[in-house]
DNA sequence: AGCACGCCGACT
DNA sequence: GTCGGCGTGCTC
């Protein structure tokens, strides 16, 4: 009988990195369980924390203090299994993160606690705190004035008022409202001679409980309510006279749940290709291996056909599956062919769902009611049990990274999983990672490649216009004369266009034409891109939002001018040029309200529009049978970032974007508008040629000493005072240094691109290396001695996407 | 994170 | 003298 449990409490930092030891209250004794949650007593104040029990024991800790016992169980099974709890504890130690904030992350948000500080009045008030109180019995601090919370801590240090830590656990289970019947019909029967004849809800009521009284499940209310008109009032009635009981009844918020009873889809019959793919992956499955595959298949390849027909092996088995998309491939398309082909058995697990939503599916899967998950990053960590196969659809895309703690990458994490249920991992992608595609070059990872279209339709026909050539002919700058006198085809034959502005590296300014001044945010030193929606300036980094300037701030110029190429600039563009063409725009902007996303793809879909406007979110996932032109209107605007990943990007973007031309019985046509057409990039992408690609970037990676030929890391420190940050980059670097081989690279330290956002300065250098044994001992010592203090933080982020 | 302890300057 | 500034260390 366990009296004593470890627990790792919701504090973040490296300090309480580590189990704490708690009594165990009498009564929990013998049912506390390992990943359950609890409330404990922490600190001086002992104010209430949340924590995950990660173990118990029945002989007392070796700790020389009084323990304290654990406040409240706040669940009845545990919320993390011993795989995710071992999980946890290597990502900590992965991604130089903190247990606690990895288990938060493996949990639906709803089951992070959240925390209030109250003050009360301890006994009768006194002049001082009946002026703070001014008549209400307790106050939330985070209501309160800072002048005057400093009174009230002086308050309480003369006991006058308490100061009071609350834990609120957020998950709440959705219930309706249910009804059992109590009697039998020949009771009812009885009951319903007794009501007088006028109180017809009554009789009717009774008339329902007669004709439902054999069956023994609680009935639902909202169906009762909607076939009689029978509401909860009348149960009331009904239950007052002890014809039946009100309960409530657990139920999930079903985002999907029209898909789960739609017919379902059969199987494809597969190509040899296909074939032979599934049939390696689910070999690897039946002998327990933990084998990694990479499918190489252009777009239209039939990838997910055999993601499916695998899944469906492994389901045949008894196993479950997990299958990762990017969250912009996330699409209801997706979601219905998997639903299609699965029903019920899928749990969907996105950002698009709210809170309540994640946590029910999050519960479904958990309770092991679906054995297939569908889901982005996150879902990586989803609860299955007997996990059999896991599918990484597009593994190239940046997504999979998460950008802040713990800076993991879904990949790794899936690979984790896969050694620890022995199954095997499909990594997909028509334009793989520079890194994956080298790994199964030299064997680690098994490479599958699809040669061949399964509609056995020809790739898209790319054409490349030179806009430097076109400049000199005409003054538009965002549209070529090709490209206009093929979208006005498109229109005279009633299909369907799209049209890509690629946004990174770019953005809309305003710039004084007198002196040249340029608006920047006041906390980040960024400039403030234009908003034409909102008629304002926003910065992206932190979020400040300012009035459009009519005065230049410098010299009080009226001359402003706006700069630069954004969707809502092309938009208007476009109406002038081709003024019969009914245009949808997909950017940040149009979809930031929930299901737009999906609302502006299914109007596309429904041909209530002739050209498809968007950025980068438009080149993913998106299957469209009447599409047969796809522009480019700028390809080469990352190409200018100092980011040795840029050209990989161009590749991967253009490649994808092409993929959306023609995927039906059309000819698709794609036309690529740059200022560099003999960029290799560009080039290969116009032949769709990966492997010509990959040969090419590797040779390069390999001249300059980039990934995948050296691991990298990247340490930055941030202050608000920019010495402070220097002075700290240095003082690490002179740390780290010592410990690295010769062989192991040091970049920097430098100032970082852009050196301040939110009022804080940030230095970085970057640690390239092979191999370094002592590497991962001194990042971690760092963090353990370079807490938050004086105002420094210090981040480390291993295989970082970017140095910029 | 939040709290106590402890050491310094400047105030009733 | 003491109030309160913040640098340092600890939380089972």
């Amino acid at each position: 009988m366990a009296q004593f449990a470890q627990i790792i409490v919701d504090v973040p930092t490296l300090q309480t990195n580590r189990p704490y030891d708690y009594a165990i209250p009498l009564v929990w004794q013998d049912q506390l369980q390992v990943g359950i949650r609890v409330v404990v007593p922490f600190g001086k104040g002992s104010r209430q924390v949340q924590g995950f029990v990660v173990g118990t024991s029945d002989t007392p800790p070796d700790y020389a203090g009084e323990l304290k016992t654990i406040a409240q169980v706040l669940d009845l099974q545990p919320v993390l299994n011993t795989e995710l709890l071992a999980l946890a504890k290597w990502l900590a130690q992965w991604t130089f993160s903190f247990q606690i904030s990895c288990m938060q992350t493996m949990l639906p948000s709803m089951m992070k606690a959240s925390y209030t500080k109250k003050v009360r009045l301890t006994g009768a008030a006194t002049p001082a705190t009946a002026a703070i109180f001014n008549g209400q019995a307790e106050l939330d601090f985070a209501d309160l004035a800072p002048e005057t919370i400093k009174q009230l801590l002086k308050l309480q240090r003369q006991n006058l008022v308490e100061v009071d830590y609350q834990v609120h656990d957020r998950a709440k289970i959705k219930t309706i409202k249910a009804i059992q019947p109590l009697l039998s019909v020949a009771e009812y029967t009885a009951a319903a001679a007794k009501v007088p004849a006028n109180a017809k809800r009554q009789h009717d009521l009774l008339a329902y409980l007669s004709a439902h009284a054999t069956t023994t499940a609680p009935l639902s209310l909202p169906q009762i309510t909607a076939e009689t008109q029978l509401t909860l009032a009348h149960m009331h009635t009904g239950a007052d006279k002890g014809w039946l009981r009100i309960v409530d009844l657990e139920t999930y918020r079903d985002p999907y749940a029209e898909l789960a009873t739609a017919p379902r889809t059969q199987p494809l019959t597969l190509t040899a290709e296909q074939a032979t793919a599934v049939e390696q992956i689910t070999t690897a499955g039946q002998q327990q291996q933990a084998k990694v595959f990479l499918v190489e298949g252009v777009t239209g390849s039939g990838k997910t056909e055999i993601y499916l027909q695998s899944i469906q092996a492994a389901i045949a088995k008894g196993q479950t599956a997990l299958m990762l998309v990017p969250e912009i491939g996330l699409t209801p398309q997706m979601v219905t062919r998997v639903k299609g082909r699965f029903g019920a058995h899928v749990a969907v697990l996105h950002s698009g769902l709210s809170n309540g939503e994640r946590y029910d599916e999050w519960r479904r899967i958990e309770r092991g009611e679906a054995q297939v998950v569908v889901g982005a990053r996150s879902a990586v960590f989803a609860p299955l049990t007997n996990l059999g196969l896991i599918i990484m659809d597009e593994e190239h895309e940046s997504s999979y990274k998460q950008d802040d703690m713990p800076r993991y990458h879904a990949r790794d994490v899936a690979l984790w999983r896969a050694r620890y249920h022995h199954c095997p991992v499909v990594l997909g992608s028509a334009t793989p990672s520079l890194e994956s595609r080298s790994r199964a070059q030299k064997g680690v990872y098994q490479l599958i490649r699809l040669k061949e279209r399964a509609n056995h339709q020809p790739l898209p026909e790319v054409t490349v216009v030179d806009m430097k050539d076109e400049l000199k002919q005409t003054k538009e700058d965002n549209f070529s004369s090709l490209l206009l006198q093929e979208l006005h085809k498109r229109l005279l034959h009633q299909e369907q266009s799209v049209l890509m502005l690629n946004r990174r590296g770019f953005s809309s300014f305003v710039m004084c034409r007198d002196c040249g001044f340029v608006l920047k945010c006041p906390n980040c030193d960024i400039s403030l891109t234009l908003h034409m929606d909102t008629h304002s300036m926003k910065c992206h980094y932190c979020g400040h939002e300012e009035a459009i300037p009519q005065v230049c701030a410098n010299c009080q110029s009226r001359k402003i001018r706006y700069y630069g190429t954004g969707t809502q600039k092309v938009e208007s563009e476009l109406k002038v040029l081709l003024p019969e063409a009914r245009i949808l725009r997909m950017d940040v902007d149009t979809t930031r309200r929930k299901g737009a996303h999906a609302k502006i793809l299914r109007q596309f879909g429904n041909h209530q529009a002739d050209i498809l406007l968007g950025t980068q979110m438009i080149a993913k996932g998106l299957d469209f049978p009447d599409v047969t032109l796809v522009g480019v209107l700028n390809a080469d605007t990352a190409l200018g970032l100092p980011d040795f990943r840029a050209s990989e990007r161009t590749f991967q973007l253009l490649t994808q974007v092409s993929g959306r031309a023609g995927r039906a019985d059309k000819k698709g046509e794609v036309i690529v508008q740059t200022y560099n057409p003999e960029h290799y990039a560009i080039r290969l992408a116009r032949h769709h040629d990966y492997e010509g690609f990959y040969q090419r970037e590797m040779t390069l990676r390999h001249q300059a000493g980039y990934p995948p030929y050296y691991y990298t890391i990247l340490v930055t420190a941030s202050h608000e005072e920019e010495n402070e940050a220097a002075k700290k980059i240095f003082q690490l670097m002179n740390q780290v240094k010592p410990a690295l081989s010769p062989q192991a690279v040091l970049l920097g330290p430098t100032p970082r691109a852009i050196a301040r956002v939110n009022k804080r300065y940030y230095y970085q250098m970057v640690i390239k290396y092979k191999h370094e044994p002592q590497l991962e001992k001194i990042l971690t010592q760092i963090m353990q001695e370079n807490q938050a203090r004086n105002g420094i933080q210090i981040s480390i982020d291993r295989e970082p996407l970017s140095f910029i």
